[in-house]
DNA sequence: ATCGCAATACCCAAAAAGAGGTATGACGAT
DNA sequence: ATCGTCATACCTCTTTTTGGGTATTGCGAT
């Protein structure tokens, strides 16, 4: 799977969130989401299919679930890499976030440089960490995108060829390709591995 | 195929992007992406394989490629439905966009009621026209998912059976049932729909 | 004890997909 | 001007899937 610069934003604090945002879209990163708390960044992570790779957590955010605990439980669903924002130095906190794992503290105040060095490495990691693990990346022009989606649909050739105006035997070139350039045996594993995105 | 409640921003005002996405966020919807330009917005619906439903565009958003552009490239790809944001009421630019047929209108400065209704009576549009019914729960049992899981990973029959040590022909009695129980085409679109309504 | 269902297995036939080609026009980049 | 890629289209052939059956075993619930 090819890594994405996707970023979600987990921070109940309008002001900081709001900054962040305005921070990281000026540098052309793509932000999938902000979340006040911790069932709401789950959900966005769930229904995008487009995973994080670099979630930004606020340490105390409000509900029942806090943000280490957010962490693991995103660290476990996708392959990314936490930075954590807190308030202080929480000697406590910080030290059950350590049991996490390699993880990257950020504290308040800070600069925009120390944030986007931040995210800059921690996207560094997720890279090599997928280097490790020889992962398909799905590649598709255009037109394969569309037929694709359609055959997720449950069409046949046949009706897909209808459905856009070209023949059959079109179509049946497409699919070809489609697995050939990458390397799957059949739809349901491509379909499968475009939405794991892991 | 369900209609999911999916939203992409089209935005390069800063302050205006950051406000729509708060607001739409605490009402649930599922923003598919912020992009300040059309190639961005482009990329991000390409990526996934969850179309926008609704998609809220800028009339003039930076880069070569204007609103109108992208909405047209966007309703040919998509099923989906405008809703254009303009700083003024610019006559020219508005008769131009009528040409795409039947669009919605936000003229900024705007209430958050009136981008909520907006949002709502899209959905409803894109609701009509598809005449959707609501999404299937799909039912398996744990053999089934067994089945479904070494499918989705690009096996046959024939590698399925000898991989769980059973008959070609009581695989192929599980495919059969698994599609017929759960009124799906093919596999292709039961993996597909199996993770959308995750 | 019987009914329903899950899991197993087989038969037959048609439709579709997959795998190997070849080929051509259009379009963009070098 | 040529090269590469995309999208188009056709051919043959094999494998796989899909759809229609039937049937047995075992297990849990009524």
């Amino acid at each position: 799977m090819p890594i994405q610069n996707t970023i979600l934003i987990v921070e109940d604090e309008f002001i900081t969130a709001t900054s962040i945002l305005e921070l990281l879209t000026e540098e052309n990163y793509t932000i999938i989401g902000v979340a006040n708390n911790a069932s709401k960044a789950l959900l966005l992570c769930n229904k995008t299919l487009m995973p994080p790779t670099v979630v930004i957590c606020d340490i105390n955010i409000q509900g029942p679930v806090k943000g280490i605990e957010l962490a693991t439980q995103l660290s476990k669903l996708y392959n990314c890499e936490i930075i954590f924002l807190t308030a202080y130095h929480d000697t406590k906190t910080l030290n059950s976030a350590f049991d996490l794992g390699p993880t990257m503290y950020i504290v308040k105040p800070y600069t925009d440089t120390q944030l986007l060095v931040a995210v800059q490495l921690a996207f560094h990691k997720v890279f090599e960490k997928q280097q490790v693990k020889s992962s398909a990346k799905i590649i598709l022009t255009l037109r394969e995108k569309e037929i694709v989606q359609l055959i997720a649909k449950g069409l046949t050739s046949k009706e897909i060829g209808r459905k856009l105006h070209i023949s059959t035997e079109t179509v049946k070139t497409h699919r070809k390709k489609i697995l050939e350039k990458n390397e799957m045996h059949n739809f349901s594993e491509l379909i499968f591995m475009m939405q794991q995105a892991l």
